[in-house]
RNA sequence: GGGCGCGUAGCUCAGUUGGUUAGAGCGCGUCGCUGAUAACGACGAGGUCCCAGGUUCGAAUCCUGGCGCGCCCA
């Protein structure tokens, strides 16, 4: 006997697992490949729930396919660079400053991050483990191993020779104090509220020094700067003559009167043009620092013609009016817009000639330089309040007042605000690829669907060049050596062609620390510092070095470059990327839109576009949704606990329960560790696959988990209970019985086993639930080849559902009878099905869940044939055994008995008194012959003794026809609400007998029209006639004849009797095969005469070899127990005569 | 501010080209079963399908506009 309680601990040794899974790629080599990619996590960090979520779906579609017969190999790998790496390092050495790092020494800090990322590796591993994720885990790839590196500078190298590697400037918000970029997580987590000023400024125009533009900033230290106005091109500006200086303004038009109001002055609009009419106007701006040098500069335009270079009006369609004035004060230096702005600009100009250049007054001290003699040396927001003055004197401000916002400040030095400041960075030019992106996403199978136009396709469109390089220490070197003296560059693909350089030098560095400390990584000889030290002989002049430039690289670049960098390829593994390229299957969250999504598609695109077919590098995506944690709280929040229970215990009911984002500093959600150890990793994985759809976002709830496992995890587990306790007491050992070869205890091989019977031969039963496991088998794979992976958890609970509560309900007496197997066919057939099914529902649950499958494998084959489940073949569903009639007579058969049971339980009539008749009535007489036939199930399930079906006039209902909808609406179109009516309105008995005799009905409308209806073209619905007791259904109505005979209440009387001496023997502990001796006492005859009537039926239920009512030796010492029946007392003993052995 | 997604039973969610009685599980209630038993089963109550317009013979479903929530990006 198994208990159901044992899976949940089960957990076999890593090391079997993991040769089952070697076993199971082995019998695969050399079938189709299915590929898979597995997106790096990054292992310096511990695993939450939500990396559960991901684990188990990359897990369920491998172990599917390599069921269906495909060679998957799954090849793990670890996302090893980046920040969050020098971040835990830092925090570690107590340092934040990239000043700080460099006094520590980038040498044994860039050690200290290549042993740090391993720091949770072990939890990693257990997790992996534990949530029964096969995959290769010695073999995985690491980003900052050298063969790795060594392929993304060869891919970098390729980008570089085909001129898309260049360098630029990015607007990042820099910490001017501490002369670093921060992060956008670390620029969030800095944002208050402050008080900056607000400053209208006055843009003269050149042509007409009495009209000015009016730009509106909160940053005047950005104003010697500016470089351009923008305006929206389809905006209406107003030009306005204040009536009290004369002098004009230049707004938008729609702002002119809440501005006036403001400014408290009187305007009077002279005129209104377009922002596209105002584009090229050219104006003095606010400072002269440049405009002495470029005011008339101009550049050849790319098509022809000349332009100013500078302070012109621009058009841009990010200009609103929520606030300011509609014109805006552009400059590149300090904003991303603005940037944008400069290189669309810069584009149109012919780059033979001079080009717009960046203008920036800021040095990246945050102090003004000598660009900027007035302010030089001054700290910026201290510039602010001279700034202001000196414009006021000059006479272009317009207003100035005080403006409350949120901006961003230094979350290690709180008092320092950051700007928005440009650095030099290389860019790849992923924008000449924006349209072949698009058409390789355009053949991704994305799950959901939506993400392909929507969240990625929208991404795409809106590309940037990807701004590549990093200020920082622990990533892969960008692999560009430049020349010292004329600054050419060149690319590097490999270590080994860097060591061939002419004059190579500087790898001694290396070799020194190697010889000081044998222990460092091998792989950090192509890290920082030490490859910075490597220079060689400059091609381009005599005698100049060539050094490499000091960047890192996007650590997404380096996941990105996966597909091939995870073979060293093409440096090595040329064979593995040509077999593994593209890949069938990923899955990560929604957060990788930005991320590996749109990394490894960018990539992909530049190096293989040309050259293999889209899509690549993965052909379908399954994008997870997030996580969500759920908790109990105190109503003012102090409190927090993660089961209602515990709430309840210390709050009472003043708690509320909450969902929301996962938190470590709030730990609103329990450890996976603690959710394997209660409840086992399956019922995790199939909380996760069959709660809801993988792309919605996914409470993590211990409770909801708890409550999923009864409904089909302990009701499957509890079917294989029943099979396994009658196969011991009957000595149904399966595998045994089978003459010849067992192996995977497929149908073949069960039908050489002596008392197999072939299905055709076994009974209704017996072949509607094979035939469901077939109809079940082929929809699932229908569904997880369409990686719906929650359809076919669907399926499979209906399966479950119909084995659990329709089949083994109904046959549970076929296993019960006495007759040994070999001499009753239907017991055999009963066991031979039963146990078939069971197999193939193993092997069909067994990619979602391993480990109760495995389980229940073992107890399936005692040891025969294959040695693991995971090495079987995927159930492909025998359709020729699924008889679709079949199986909707049985679904009917199922709608009759439970209506009957509604029926009863409104008639107050428990099941246990036996009824003497049922009425089913029926929409048509397709099935009632059958039903007829095979209605013992129903007599049974409802306790009567007799149906009578019928198909034509009843007195207990009513018909009533109605439209096929789906089939009249286009033909009858406006007409069919008056269809409906007449419908509605004709007698329905008199339409079903034209239905039976002409199999057409002509109905005539109130206009005197008539319609001519076919049989299909209308549906016969059933209405139970009020004063009945009767259920109906949409198929048919169920009446219950409720007069009760004496011999029918004697016959309850007898069932209640059954009922107690039941409860006697589970209080006994009886075993199941225990005869027993029943003593009964009682005065009423109507009793005596129930228990007589039905000695035998009573003596059968109970295994009770005598029956004595009212015994001589009444007042003999038995444990009698005093039970009701109809309001008599009755005294009951039991013994056991004959325990089981 | 922009993009994307979501609003369906007390809770968590299904609902496949629009078709007329809107489903499941949990929870709740009533009852049953007691040879699957530290289980199991049935039945029931519970819905303005967020709101308002529109398209249509017909809308939870399609369109438009609101409102609310979430995520991503500014």
């Amino acid at each position: 006997m198994c208990d159901f309680r044992n899976w949940r601990s089960r957990s076999s040794s890593f090391g079997k697992k993991r040769s089952i899974y070697a076993k199971s790629l082995e019998q695969r080599r050399g079938a189709p490949r299915f590929v898979f990619y597995e997106g790096p996590p990054t292992a310096n960090g511990l695993p939450h729930p939500g990396h559960c979520l991901t684990r188990a779906i990359k897990d369920l579609f491998p172990r599917y396919k390599t069921m269906r017969g495909y060679f998957c190999e799954r090849k793990a790998g670890w996302d090893t660079h980046g920040l969050p790496v020098e971040v835990e390092v830092c925090k570690e050495l107590g340092i934040h400053s990239k000043e700080e790092i460099e006094a520590y020494g980038v040498e044994p800090f860039v050690q200290k991050c290549q042993q740090s990322v391993w720091r949770y590796m072990q939890e990693w591993e257990r997790l992996t483990e534990r949530i029964a994720f096969w995959i290769d885990l010695s073999q995985a790839y690491v980003t900052y191993h050298q063969r790795y590196i060594e392929s993304v500078w060869w891919s970098l190298k390729e980008l570089f020779d085909r001129g898309l590697l260049y360098r630029g400037h990015k607007i990042v918000w820099w910490w001017a104090q501490g002369g670093t970029a921060l992060s956008s997580g670390e620029v969030s987590q800095g944002y208050r509220q402050v008080a900056d000023p607000s400053v209208y400024v006055k843009l003269p125009l050149v042509d007409d020094p009495q009209t000015s533009l009016v730009v509106w900033t909160t940053t005047p230290w950005t104003l010697p700067s500016n470089t351009y106005a923008a305006v929206h091109p389809d905006y209406e500006y107003a030009v306005c003559r204040d009536k009290e200086t004369g002098e004009r303004v230049i707004i938008a038009s729609a702002l002119v009167d809440s501005l006036a109001e403001k400014m408290r002055r009187q305007w009077e609009i002279e005129q209104t043009v377009t922002g596209g009419e105002l584009v090229g106007r050219r104006y003095l701006p606010p400072f002269d620092c440049y405009y002495q040098k470029y005011g008339n500069t101009q550049g050849k335009l790319i098509d022809d013609g000349q332009e100013h270079l500078y302070w012109r009006v621009v058009a841009a369609d990010f200009v609103t009016l929520d606030s300011g004035t509609g014109l805006v004060h552009i400059a590149p230096a300090f904003g991303e817009v603005d940037y944008g702005l400069l290189v669309t600009e810069q584009q149109r100009f012919d780059p033979a000639g001079p080009v717009p250049e960046l203008l920036c007054a800021v040095a990246p001290d945050g102090k003004f330089t000598d660009d900027c003699p007035a302010y030089r040396g001054t700290w910026v927001k201290d510039a602010d309040r001279t700034i202001i003055r000196d414009l006021k004197e000059k006479g272009v401000i317009l207003w100035v007042d005080q403006y409350l916002h949120e901006y961003p400040f230094c979350w290690r030095a709180e008092q320092d605000p950051l700007i928005q400041y440009p650095r030099e960075s290389w860019f790849i030019r992923t924008t000449e690829f924006r349209d072949a992106m698009l058409a390789n996403n355009a053949h991704i199978g994305w799950h959901p669907e939506n993400i392909r136009d929507g969240r990625f396709g929208k991404f795409l469109e809106s590309n940037v060049d990807w701004a590549l390089s990093r200020e920082r220490f622990w990533g892969t070197p960008l692999p560009i050596w430049q020349c010292e003296v004329t600054g050419k560059q060149e690319a590097v693909g490999s270590y080994k062609e860097l060591l061939q350089k002419p004059g190579v030098s500087g790898t001694e560095v290396w070799e020194q620390a190697k010889a000081a400390n044998p222990e460092l990584a091998d792989d950090l000889k192509i890290h920082k510092p030490y490859i910075d030290a490597i220079t060689y002989d400059s091609p381009f002049a005599p005698g100049a070095r060539m050094r490499r430039v000091p960047e890192v690289i996007d650590c997404w670049y380096d996941s990105g470059a996966m597909p091939f960098a995870q073979w060293g390829y093409p440096h090595c593994g040329q064979e593995q990327f040509r077999e593994n390229f593209p890949a069938d299957f990923i899955s990560e969250a929604i957060d990788q839109t930005r991320g590996w999504f749109y990394s490894q598609l960018a990539i992909s695109t530049m190096l293989f576009g040309d050259t293999h077919p889209y899509p690549h590098p993965f052909k379908n995506c399954i994008v997870l949704g997030l996580m969500l944690a759920e908790w109990y709280e105190s109503k003012d929040g102090k409190q927090r606990f993660l089961t209602e229970e515990e709430a309840r215990e210390a709050l009472g009911s003043n708690y509320v329960c909450k969902t929301g984002k996962m938190s470590k500093q709030l730990r609103n959600y329990r450890s996976p560790q603690e959710i394997f150890d209660t409840y086992g990793a399956d019922a995790l994985r199939w909380y996760f696959f069959a709660n809801q759809p993988p792309w919605s976002s996914i409470i993590y709830s211990e409770r909801a988990i708890r409550d999923s496992i009864p409904e089909f995890l302990l009701r499957l587990w509890n079917v294989l209970s029943f099979f396994t306790i009658y196969a011991e007491i009957d000595g149904f050992a399966g595998p045994r019985e089978i003459r010849g070869t067992v192996d995977q205890l497929s149908a073949d091989e069960l039908a050489c086993a002596s008392t197999y019977r072939p299905v055709a031969q076994r009974n209704e039963m017996d072949r509607w639930i094979l035939g469901e496991v077939a109809h079940t088998s082929a929809e699932v794979i229908r569904r997880m080849d369409a990686y719906d992976s929650f359809g076919a958890c669907q399926e499979l609970i209906r399966l479950v559902d119909g084995l659990s509560n329709w089949y083994v309900r109904r046959c549970r007496d076929r296993f019960w009878g006495a007759a040994p197997i070999a001499e009753s066919d239907d017991k055999a057939d009963a066991y031979w099905t039963l146990y078939e099914v069971l197999l193939d529902v193993t092997k069909l649950v067994a990619p979602f869940v391993p480990l109760v499958a495995e389980a229940m494998w073992g107890h399936l084959t005692l040891g025969c044939g294959r040695e693991s489940v995971h090495l079987c073949d995927y159930p492909q569903g025998d359709m020729t055994r699924y008889d679709a009639t079949l199986a909707e007579r049985m679904d009917l058969l199922r709608e009759i008995a439970s209506l009957g049971r509604s029926a009863r339980m409104e008639a107050k009539l428990k099941v246990r008194q036996p009824l003497q008749r049922v009425e089913v009535s029926l929409a048509d007489d397709r099935h009632v012959d059958w039903l007829q036939e095979h209605d013992r199930v129903v007599r049974d399930e409802l306790n009567v003794k007799e149906i009578a079906y019928n198909t034509g006039n009843s007195p207990y209902i009513e018909y009533q026809v109605v439209p096929n909808f789906k089939l009249l609406g286009p033909r009858l179109g406006k007409l069919l609400p008056r269809v409906k009516q007449a419908l509605g309105e004709a007698d329905g008995a008199s339409l079903v007998k034209q239905m039976h005799e002409k199999n057409r009905i002509q109905l005539a409308l109130a206009d005197g029209q008539t319609i001519d209806l076919e049989a299909s073209e209308v549906e016969i619905r059933l209405k139970a006639r009020p004063g009945w007791t009767a259920a109906q259904g949409r198929r048919c109505v169920v009446v219950l004849s409720t007069d009760l005979t004496p011999a029918l209440i004697r016959e309850g009387y007898a069932r209640d009797l059954v009922r107690f001496i039941q409860d006697m023997r589970k209080q006994m502990d009886c075993q199941f095969t225990d005869r027993i001796e029943i003593f009964v006492e009682t005065d009423a005859p109507e009793l005596v005469a129930a228990i007589e009537e039905n000695a035998e039926y009573i003596s059968g239920e109970t295994l009770a070899t005598a029956l004595r009512v009212n015994p001589a030796d009444g007042n003999a010492a038995r444990a009698w127990a005093t039970y009701q029946i109809a309001d008599h007392d009755v005294r009951l003993a039991i013994a056991v005569v004959s325990p089981a052995p």
